[in-house]
DNA sequence: GTCTATACTACGATAGAC
DNA sequence: GTCTATCGTAGTATAGAC
């Protein structure tokens, strides 16, 4: 029985991130209130309190959840077989951004700044990023363009650095000018491909 | 009479702005309290509220002050006579970064995800930014260069749009992890030149 | 676990004297 | 213009019934 209550309970805390996440959207961090999150929830206030201790422990959970999903969809890319270049990476990255993540991302940025509990997710996801770039890069120098492992190691820590300048920067677009199909393919070949 | 009262007034608006630039980057700016501001500016709500029709006015005033004072820096790199690399431009702009000054534009990227004022104070930044890159770029590879004027505007306006990216790296670096000495000026300048 | 109702606090903004 | 004092409200969190 506790196997199966568990994962209920699991599942009210994720009913209730995806609400939070969406007023967030909506209202940004600070500005929603728990009781806009019960609105949108179709929960209580009560409820709510019985799955977190507190609104910032739900805005702990929300930059969590998002954070995992991009490590996650990064590390998908990353896996195959045979490693993908950074430019396929990056255009598969961009083509696959929500941008309603993305305004979560830069307002995490933004609390990170201040909120010691959030800026260590959020820290902690920018080098977790920056390691699977990396070791998705060396697979590929390796592999694909035939480097020495001594020398693809620090060539793709360079390289994964600029991979993350540059998603970064691609968030900010995706957040602020929404979802420009204009993602403009071949500028960012051609960045990428310039420093790999 | 009216201009010396004037730039009194001037002088009170920024002696608010700046305390609540300070309060914003301890508390961020929708935690920092109207109370804070006056403790911290020594003035007192009545003050304040004759200078600012509300708190929104401040947040928008700090944004927009942090926001010129970027863009001074940066056209003042870009107005010699002699047209600076991209790399010695990024060098000085990195060089000259307040790590309190990029944590204000994180919590305004983070704001502006959801407020119109805030939104337009940025983008519009952000355009203005890319500009000045994109003037300098075409000057520098025209003059130093030897590029054709046809072909150095295109050309230009793909490097800006990368130095844009690196600097908005930076400023995350700058704001979530302080000012790293770590300014790493090999790195910087490999990456910058690869695309220039 | 979930609800309704409410306690308590903190905040933004104003009033009115000086 | 600036102060002190205060008003009204919005917001987090809890109590207690079911």
């Amino acid at each position: 029985m506790p196997r199966l209550t568990e994962a209920r309970s699991q599942l009210r805390r994720d009913q209730i991130v995806q609400a939070a996440r969406r007023c967030f959207v909506r209202n940004g961090m600070e500005r929603a209130s728990v009781a806009d999150i019960t609105a949108e929830s179709g929960l209580s206030a009560g409820s709510i309190y019985a799955h977190f201790g507190s609104k910032a422990d739900i805005v702990r959970a929300v930059v969590q959840d998002v954070m995992d999903r991009r490590a996650l969809t990064l590390a998908a890319y990353a896996s195959g077989v045979r490693p993908p270049s950074p430019t396929q990476v990056m255009v598969l990255l961009v083509a696959a951004t929500d941008p309603d993540e993305a305004r979560i991302a830069l307002q995490a940025w933004g609390e990170a700044t201040t909120d010691p509990a959030i800026h260590e997710i959020v820290v902690s996801m920018i080098d977790r990023m920056r390691d699977l770039f990396r070791v998705g890069c060396e697979a590929w120098l390796v592999e694909a363009k035939g480097y020495e492992r001594a020398a693809a190691g620090p060539r793709a820590t360079r390289i994964a650095d600029h991979l993350v300048a540059v998603y970064q920067a691609h968030l900010i677009r995706a957040a602020l000018l929404g979802a420009p199909d204009a993602v403009d393919d071949a500028a960012l070949t051609d960045v990428v491909e310039a420093i790999s």
